[in-house]
DNA sequence: TTGTACGCGTTATCAC
DNA sequence: GTGATAACGCGTACAA
């Protein structure tokens, strides 16, 4: 592996003068010495070695993503747009994005969290994993004596967090749910967990719902056992009482809400108006989902935002408000 | 940040002393000399530079995994299974998981290739995208001139590819089918693409069926036009024929399929028994899926693969025999 | 247990 | 304006 003393040998000049050439003051440099560092450079196949070149600069150039397997978590489908997000902002960052396991196992006799702490191998952490409140704390404090920066994903913390505005994407949907005059509706949830929306998207969704003129506001969200939540579903499918729409928790949801409608007789889509915090996605060849008038988070764009806000936090070590992103909206008249 | 010398210093020792106390010769030193550096570097805060010990030691220890957005792509599911693998023996390996991210311009003007390619910035590559083989081939010629090893993730190579066995996945599912005595079935599908399971699971179900007895293989793929996708499936529930089950590509299939069934006045599920090429997920308390028959690939064990066969090519650079993974398999008697 | 060379670049300083 | 010399970053490995 051709190195740049080679490529000086090769070319006749001194190290340090191809160096440069390769670095950002090739401006400095004649033409003709130019070519004739580039033209050795190609001959041996040199590579530039990124990670001397760090070690001289002094820096790592490197981000930990922490995620973390099972719990509770992100969708799926999520947690890969937020990567796509990472290396979309790493590129323009020059930075590496590294990919880390936190076992589910107490905090402090994690092998992830003992390396990032205890030893110099990047420059700062995003934390792509949803945890109890004091957990997060913890974390916080750790990482606060070394003095290195870390950002936290999908978690409406005061500082250094980039979480979706599930407000306002329950806003929209109480928006277009009384536009389309449905004043009675239903929410199908999920039980309460640490993962933010699950919280969020209910609270804010009967707070705007009613603030903006909605009467009543039923909820369905008990997961925990499958049969119990599809008798309660059966039922309310064949006593809807005053209700006309629901609005349900995320796209997974309508497969339950689906079969419970046909075993009472209903047709869906078609039976009951609905609307859903999750975007219709129809783009690729493969994709199967019903269009619907959806809010919600675009993880891509959380992905960066994190790497920005993080890279702020590294230049300049100091605690930064949160990050309260804008959710993507829809409107296919699912709610008829 | 204190250095290694700082720690040499502060407890009046040499800086190899220090080095080899944190290295693997720690058991030659007697346990004072030990316990003087290990109390000097916990009052310094030392943490080890790992840039500065890769370069000393001439490694990179680092893996870039190749990920794409858009284009024929895994399920996400399974892509998020796959980091889990790469993390948790990347961890075993003490190597670093980099993610980068494949625009999907042409090879060439590719800036994430070009960096892979004209910098020495990792040991080797994982490729966890699906394309064409003429692409491939190409690629697998780049990486093979700068001798820097490559894995493909799910994709039937000749070498260094890891994949799931589709074929025994659909061998299980067509017992399964046989076993509940349907010998007349209807695969449901999506669009000829480039992703291997697409053609792979029909193609090897089709072949085990008969072999074992199955008489009757009807399939419906087209998804290209979803109202034409929503006709067929309708006309069939109509009119099943002699068709007595179904096998699905993957669960979200799921969803048009219940619809359609329901337009057509039957109940789903339970109106029509089926198997799906993937599992029934019901571990955490969000999982809203319903159990079935399915043979799926487990993509953290395959994850786990790749990263073992890329290190086997790290060490000793040559052309690696493709690994075929053994799917895992569900019977919930959804099939009746 | 230590001195020294080394890995691979970067950058400040200096001479032509 | 061009290019070279030397010090530096942070550890490791080997001979003494």
């Amino acid at each position: 592996m051709a190195t740049l003393k080679d490529v000086a040998v090769e070319c006749g000049l001194s190290l340090p003068t191809v160096s440069q050439i390769f670095g950002s003051r090739s401006h400095l440099f004649s033409e003709e010495t130019r070519t004739k560092v580039f033209e050795a450079a190609t001959r041996l196949g040199y590579r530039r070695h990124i990670g001397a070149t760090n070690l001289a600069k002094g820096k790592t150039n490197t981000i930990f993503v922490v995620i973390m397997q099972g719990g509770d978590k992100l969708a799926t489908s999520d947690h890969i747009n937020s990567f796509i997000g990472f290396s979309e902002a790493a590129a323009m960052h020059k930075q590496q994005i590294c990919l880390a396991n936190l076992s589910e196992q107490n905090l402090s006799g994690d092998a992830t969290l003992q390396t990032l702490l205890g030893e110099k191998i990047c420059d700062g952490v995003i934390f792509n994993i949803v945890m109890q409140d004091t957990v997060m704390d913890e974390i916080d404090a750790l990482f606060n004596k070394e003095k290195l920066p870390i950002v936290w994903l999908n978690t409406p913390r005061k500082f250094n967090a980039v979480c979706p505005d599930e407000s306002r994407a329950a806003e929209f949907l109480a928006q277009k749910l009384l536009q389309h005059g449905h004043k009675h509706i239903l929410y199908v949830g999920v039980p309460m967990g640490i993962h933010f929306s699950v919280t969020a998207r209910p609270g804010f969704l009967r707070e705007h719902f009613k603030r903006l003129g909605g009467e009543t506001f039923k909820s369905i969200d008990n997961w925990g056992r499958p049969e119990c939540f599809r008798k309660k579903l059966k039922a309310f499918f064949e006593k809807p009482g005053k209700t006309t729409a629901m609005v349900l928790y995320s796209e997974t949801t309508l497969l339950p809400v689906f079969a419970a409608a046909s075993e009472s007789g209903l047709q869906m889509p078609g039976g009951f108006p609905y609307a859903i915090f999750d975007m219709p996605i129809d783009i690729s060849p493969f994709s199967i989902r019903l269009k619907h008038t959806g809010a919600a988070p675009d993880f891509r764009h959380l992905g960066r935002q994190a790497v920005d806000l993080l890279m702020e936090r590294i230049n300049d070590y100091r605690d930064i408000p949160s990050v309260f992103v804008d959710p993507i909206y829809a409107d296919t008249a699912s709610l008829k």
